[in-house]
DNA sequence: CTAAAATGTCATGAAAATGTAATATTTCAT
DNA sequence: ATGAAATATTACATTTTCATGACATTTTAG
């Protein structure tokens, strides 16, 4: 399954990170794992998972912290969070939720009650926002099956070109610097050469001509800014 | 780059303070330095750097202190810190860093990594914010694609004209010298011949005029002043 | 384990942008 | 009107920025 989502745990206890790792494992999700904030943060800026497991109490009540930044944020933003908390005091959970978190687990859980809650947090998260298909005049993008269709006809690309579509088609009409793409589609500090992401862009572009009729040809959507990056946009250059 | 970014770089060695002076010298950045903590609040406070990389080994462990400081003083708190630490994470010391740094590396590291984290760090805090489109009868420059338009339709210029005309939208009714164009358009302790100026307004001025239709030449709001410089005006010359 | 696919880097050539100097044109005081 | 000063325009050499094919390496699928 080359489409396993990763979840990171963060909490400042082994026996509850490992707890919780085993049941993602046995649910099908990979993860990763981080003790404090900080560590937490970097984790997420540079690897992006696709859900964060939040301790409420990590020392220093950090974890609130962390979750109002990553929500402020524009890059992490978009990301699900749950918090996890030991009390069950009504404040707590109005507090976490106002900073914009996404589901509340108050501990002791069980395994199958947090599985339960991160689906249907990435149900909804993935499901509302990311599964409907994008479509572009006869362009269509569907996370749903991961796949790109062009007139009906499957677009023939690699993951990163996916990637990077994905990203396009989710932000039309606005440049981008080669360092913004590369946060948003690799992850941040990823250390690449500048020319890789126009290397990427050539071979989305040319996925797109070779799938294109003899009509419009696709890939003068992804159009270059001299000077200024990449854009995707539908009116002309 | 019309801004160059200060960091702080706040370490006691004086052997590590030249070496990243130099790798951030070479990345484009300009930089000062600190010795100790109170020397580097005091000029994070006169001075206001872009970014702090702060060692967190100052003698009396004053380092972590200073970034809690600072992150709890809301003057400061906005700008980021890059904490710089001799070993990986030893569990209860880290912890300390859960203050809202923006990022950690651990010494010893690769010039190139310390850039690349300091651009992602830079580009996070200070990015998108983007401004919303300027616009002056038919015409339209939209610094969120980057675009200029005419009636809707694509206005075909370099770089510097778009920098030109921006600066010119933005500050519309006002003559502007030469030089202070030079100024704002190509960044201070940048020479050039005077004419210079001169040609790129030629060149925006063909530029508008060539994206005019048959009715009203666009050219016309960038006025000569004659003895004094340009002027972007909707009144009559 | 092997073959195919994907990835990132580099080298090269093409295209666009840039700054300067030379030349042409306009403006204004006289 | 006339000449000097100021500005506009043109041409061009140089520099910067991009696109693209080739290649070595890594990852993935079977």
């Amino acid at each position: 399954m080359t489409n396993e989502q990763t979840i990171l745990i963060v909490d400042d206890e082994a026996a509850i990170r490992d707890m919780i790792g085993i049941a993602l494992d046995t649910a099908g999700y990979s993860s990763m794992t981080a003790e404090t904030a900080l560590e937490a943060h970097v984790n997420i800026v540079d690897r992006r998972p696709d859900l964060v497991l939040l301790d409420w109490m990590l020392p220093g009540g950090s974890g609130i912290e962390l979750a109002r930044r990553l929500k402020r944020e524009e890059l992490t933003a978009d990301i699900p969070i749950i918090m996890l908390t030991a009390k069950t005091s009504e404040d707590n959970k109005v507090q976490g939720l106002d900073v914009g978190v996404d589901d509340y687990v108050t501990k002791p859980f069980s395994p199958r009650e947090l599985v339960a809650r991160i689906k249907a947090v990435l149900r909804r998260s993935t499901g509302n926002l990311r599964d409907k298909p994008i479509r572009v005049f006869d362009l269509e993008l569907d996370p749903a099956s991961h796949r790109v269709t062009l007139n009906e006809r499957a677009v023939d690309m690699g993951p990163t070109e996916y990637r990077l579509l994905n990203f396009f088609m989710t932000h039309p009409e606005k440049v981008f610097s080669r360092d913004h793409i590369q946060d948003q589609v690799w992850g941040a500090n990823v250390y690449l050469e500048e020319r890789t992401v126009d290397v990427h862009i050539g071979r989305l572009r040319k996925a797109l001509t070779s799938a294109s009729g003899p009509g419009i040809n696709y890939a003068g959507l992804i159009q270059t800014v001299r000077g200024a990056g990449y854009r995707f946009s539908t009116r002309a250059d």
